[in-house]
DNA sequence: CGCATGGTTTGATCCATGTCAAAACCAGTG
DNA sequence: CACTGGTTTTGACATGGATCAAACCATGCG
C-alpha cells in the first residue's frame, strides 16, 4: 500500500529541526538522531522564546499560531468562564507540549500563564503536520501525545468527580512528584509553584481547604510542607489514602 | 516544501472507504465524494458492528484494536478506579468517535457500554494513521477530531470544578440539547437514554441529587420530565442558570 | 530597615450535597 | 394480568467543604 517513504535529506534535516527546537524527548523518539547534532542545529534554527513569570504564553479566544513546548520552567493553563469564573485545567513543565487544544477551532480556548520564568519553543503546527505526513513515527508520536493529554484529562474528570478533598490532593501530589521523576529529579522534594488557590481551582476546593489537608498530612507524618517547599515524607501512605477513603461503605 | 500530494485512484478509494465506512461526517469533510458512491461503497467494505443495549465495545486494558465511529445509538465511556469506583467520562452518540484514550498505550483506559442497541464501525488506527500520511485535509481533520475531544475535556473540569448541582445540570442538558440539533433532532424534546445514577457519576453528583434538581426545574418551569422523556421549555433560563449562579459573591 | 502586599494558616459557622430509608413507579417477563 | 427488579422520587438527617473573619508570615520595595 503506502510503503513507508524513505527519507531525503531535507526531511532529515526537517525532523532534526523540529526536534531539537525544543529538546524535546517528547517528539524525539522517531530516528536516531546524535546529540551533537541536534545540539548544534538547535542554535541556528529556533524559535525559542522567553516566557517571564506572570506573562501569558497565549489567551484564550487568540487565534492558534503555534503549539509551544516547555523547555524550561512551569505554567499552568486556565479555562475560564464568561463571569469570571477561572479552572486551572493543567500544570505544565519541562518536555510538555501546550496549546492542543487550540487545534480543534483554531483558537485557544485557555489562557497559559507561566508560574515562573520559563522558556519555550515554538512549533508551527503547518510544519509539525507537514513533517509528520512524510515521517510516520513522528505522526504516531504526535498522535500519541494527544492521546496522552485526553488519558489525563480523564484522570482528572476521575479525580474531580469521585474523589474527596484529601484523596484529590494525595493524588495530585504523587502526580507531581513521579513527573519530576520522570525528568530526573527528586521525587520526594520540590517546590510547589503555584499558589494554594491554583492547586485547589484545579483540584475543584478551595485555598482554605487546600491549606487545611497539607497540615492535616504533616500532622499525620505523610509531608513535611514550608511554604512553598514539600517533602514527601510516606508515599506509600499518601498512595493508600487514594483508593481506601471509600472502601467503608 | 512537500506539496500536497497528488492523489491517485488508489488513495482515493481508500479514503472513500474510510469515511463511507461509518457515514461519518466527521471524517468525511476532506474530499467532495458524491453520496451514491459511498453509499454503494459502504456496503462493500466496512466493518459495521452491532453493539447490543448493555455490551461492552471495549474495556479498560484490552489492547488497542480501532477506533470506532457510532453509527447510530448511544454509548457511555467509564473511567474506572481500583476500588471499584467508575465515573463516566462521556456520552456518544451518532457521529462521536471512540476510543481516542487508547493511542497513548495501545491500551484502552475506559469502558465503552451500549446504553441502547447501537452499531458502530471500526476504524483500524494504522489504516487511518496510512490514509491521512497521504491527504492533509484528512489528516487536519483527525487532528481537530482529538482536539476537539481535548476541548470537550476541558469543559468538563470547568464544570466539575467549579459549577454547582444547579448549574451542572443546566449545562449537560443544554449540551444534549446542542448535539442532538446538531445531528437533526429536535433540540427542545429528547429521550434521556442514561439513568439518573449515570447522569449524577458524569457530573460529580449522587442520583438523588439529579432526581431533585430535575424536579425543581421542573417546578420552576424550565423544562418538563416524565421518566426518561423530558422538554426543554425554556432553554433562556437554562442558560442564565449557568452562569449567574455565583454572580452575587 | 520597616512597611505594604499577597499568600497562608486557623477558627467558627453555615449550607449544599451526601446518606439512609421508604415508598412509588415502570418495563419487562412468565 | 400479577410479579419482579431496577429506577425514580421524596423526606429526614448528617457532614464535608464553603464561607467569613482574623491573625500570621514571607517577599519585595521604597
Amino acid at each position: 500500500m503506502s510503503p513507508p517513504s524513505t527519507l531525503t535529506q531535507i526531511d532529515i534535516y526537517k525532523l532534526r529541526k523540529v526536534c531539537s527546537v525544543c529538546s524535546l524527548r517528547e517528539l524525539c523518539l522517531p530516528a536516531g538522531l546524535d546529540q551533537r547534532e541536534l545540539a548544534q542545529i538547535d542554535q541556528l534554527v529556533n524559535r525559542r522564546q522567553p516566557v517571564k513569570r506572570g506573562d501569558y504564553l497565549f489567551r484564550a479566544g487568540i487565534e492558534l499560531r503555534s503549539l509551544y513546548a516547555i523547555r524550561t520552567g512551569f505554567m499552568k493553563s486556565c479555562v475560564l468562564h464568561e463571569d469570571g469564573r477561572e479552572q486551572v485545567a493543567g500544570f505544565h513543565m519541562m518536555g510538555d507540549l501546550m496549546g492542543l487544544d487550540a487545534i480543534s477551532s483554531n483558537r485557544h480556548i485557555c489562557d497559559a500563564v507561566a508560574l515562573e520564568d520559563s522558556e519555550v519553543c515554538e512549533i508551527p503546527l503547518s510544519e509539525l503536520e507537514a513533517l509528520s505526513r512524510e515521517i510516520p513515527s513522528l505522526q504516531q508520536h504526535f498522535h500519541r501525545i494527544m492521546s496522552r493529554e485526553i488519558v489525563r484529562d480523564y484522570g482528572v474528570m476521575l479525580l474531580l468527580g469521585s474523589m474527596k478533598a484529601e484523596e484529590r490532593l494525595a493524588a495530585f501530589l504523587l502526580n507531581l512528584s513521579q513527573r519530576f521523576a520522570a525528568r530526573g529529579y527528586s521525587a520526594t522534594e520540590f517546590n510547589l509553584r503555584m499558589t494554594r488557590e491554583e492547586i485547589g481551582s484545579y483540584l475543584g476546593l478551595k485555598l482554605e481547604t487546600i491549606s487545611r489537608a497539607l497540615s492535616r498530612f504533616q500532622e499525620d507524618g505523610l509531608i513535611a510542607v514550608r511554604n512553598k517547599r514539600i517533602k514527601l515524607t510516606d508515599i506509600p501512605a499518601l498512595r493508600a489514602l487514594i483508593g481506601h477513603q471509600a472502601c467503608g461503605g
